[in-house]
DNA sequence: GTCTATAACTGGATAGAC
DNA sequence: GTCTATCCAGTTATAGAC
């Protein structure tokens, strides 16, 4: 994670590398990342085959071919999208994930550590404003893709995953390997089917329960799912 | 559900409506058969934007044109191929839910109601042949799908869902409504991450889960989502 | 680094023959 | 109902000017 992603993190504004001619007073961020927040966008809500570089470009304030040369190409746009952040959420959940070990100690329970697992992404999510609602939004897109979507979480989110199972191993050491992969399933179709946003829980439920409501989340995903881990225990 | 779709369920073969030239004495199923299972087919995997009606007439030998005078639109024909199987699996759930609370009586359970709920769908999925494979592969890619995604999916499956709900509230009074709303959510992501065969399951658990297993699905996930209906009850 | 111009191609859709 | 031929808008990508 170098300091421009951080600072793509905070949404602090970010020094120009050079002195002179900023195009337009508008926005202080680079081309560049003007380019990648336009694809993040993009991507997230249309899909890679519903986007065009001219649409991102467009959508950037830059010339098409800007996007050509930072890029090369559209896959290199879509993998560049796809990669700024993942490094700033896999560093939080492995951060929370070991403190909460080091803080809970003896005391531990998977409840506890799937929260530790949940936290940082569903605050990034609800708290890191717009960009980081597109990227979620971009990641469950991912997730559900068929063949190359699995291929492509697992190249940047295995570790923290395993780490995850791991910790829960240790917790519920009677758990077979099977029944905790299983169960992350679950948890992950789950949490990515939320960040995607597609309007139906709260079309569906009349108002009752509203998907960007975040408190709603958090208070019930760990809980939910650490009773469904649990459950998987008891059975045969 | 008319006996064009149900022969497409059962796999029977299908009669001609005329006599005269059949055009290759390969396949009997009708042309614009033809067409949608091969819409269905690649739909599922790359998504709307991700196919072409040329690569879908090509798929099924037939010309372009021909999708153009069944469905007029390539809009069309991807409702087309949505809307066909999707009575089928309905009618099916909503047997499956009447049969359960009328064999089980008073001993009616959230977690028997919720297999009810699960089983048609995962049966059909994994005994329906590689175009019900497919179809699931869809309706998992739609129900992941911003902004209209939500919409598509209630206008077709709403009824049921609050069919399962209702049941669901009759065995567990206490439940907010809020409550069961996001425990469906959440089932509903888990079983779509599922239909969507990305292949992260196999390669995450190196083999120890495998996504397409039928009977790991069907035994698991009544009970891993039961329990976490009733988890939510126990929260302040 | 950034933009203009354009090459080379693919897409959805239709008119009209058979 | 089915196929041939085609229109034309829109696509990725690059060469080269500034």
């Amino acid at each position: 994670m170098d300091a421009k992603t951080r600072d793509t993190l905070t949404g602090a504004p970010q020094m120009q590398r050079r002195v002179g001619r900023r195009r337009k007073d508008e926005a202080s961020a680079s081309l560049k990342d003007r380019i990648l927040d336009a694809g993040e966008n993009l991507f997230s809500r249309n899909g890679y085959h519903g986007v065009t570089v001219r649409a991102v470009a467009e959508a950037a304030g830059v010339d098409p071919a800007l996007a050509h040369y930072y890029f090369r190409t559209k896959d290199g746009l879509f993998a560049a999208v796809f990669e700024r952040r993942a490094a700033i959420v896999n560093q939080a959940r492995m951060t929370s994930m070991d403190g909460y070990e080091a803080a809970s100690g003896k005391r531990a329970t998977a409840e506890g550590l799937i929260d530790a697992f949940l936290g940082p992404a569903i605050e990034l999510w609800a708290r890191g404003g717009p960009q980081w609602k597109a990227y979620f939004r971009l990641v469950a897109l991912v997730n559900n893709t068929p063949q190359w979507g699995g291929a492509t979480m697992g190249k940047y989110f295995d570790p923290v995953i395993q780490r995850l199972i791991t910790g829960l191993r240790r917790l519920m050491p009677a758990a077979r390997d099977a029944d905790l992969y299983w169960s992350y399933h679950f948890l992950s179709g789950a949490l990515t089917l939320t960040f995607a946003e597609t309007g139906r829980l709260d079309k569906l439920s009349g108002g009752k329960a509203r998907s960007g409501d975040y408190a709603a989340v958090r208070k019930r995903m760990a809980r939910f799912f650490a009773a469904g881990f649990a459950a998987m225990l008891a059975t045969a």
